[in-house]
DNA sequence: TTGCTGACGGCAT
DNA sequence: CATGCCGCCAGCA
């Protein structure tokens, strides 16, 4: 059987792994999102947005990552718990990011273009 | 090792 | 728009 690289990596290596995606969420900006894919491409590994979610879901309450400022695919909350929904919700409107009818945040406007000059959105 | 799970994602219906 | 199905990956029983 073919072993895949990252079950069988040590796990030193697995935490680094770990530390670059959480320093990729760490480095979005107030006021932006990004989705897990996303933050995951960003750390250079491509097809582990599970990963990410499992991380965050791990992180501790204390925690000063931004957290809040990652979505899904669909710019949706994806938290099970409706009382995390509604924080992480609340915590995106407070720094100015706005939710459709549909509970949904237009990527095309909020979306963090990593390495893209800061430049205010339109509004 | 196998099987199931999940803060995911893309595509088909 | 909603669902379902399947691929993908790490964690864990």
């Amino acid at each position: 059987m073919k072993p895949r690289a990252g079950r069988d990596a040590p796990a030193s290596e697995r935490d680094e792994v770990r530390q670059r995606l959480l320093a990729v969420v760490d480095s979005i900006p107030r006021g932006a999102v990004a989705t897990y894919a996303q933050v995951a491409r960003e750390a250079g590994l491509p097809r582990h947005a599970r990963l990410v979610g499992a991380l965050l879901s791990a992180l501790p309450a204390r925690s000063s990552l931004p957290w809040h400022r990652v979505l899904n695919a669909q710019g949706r909350v994806s938290l099970r718990d409706s009382r995390g929904c509604r924080e992480q919700r609340g915590l995106l409107e407070a720094e100015g990011v706005a939710f459709d009818a549909r509970d949904r945040v237009d990527l095309a406007r909020f979306r963090w273009r990593a390495g893209a000059p800061e430049r205010g959105r339109p509004r």
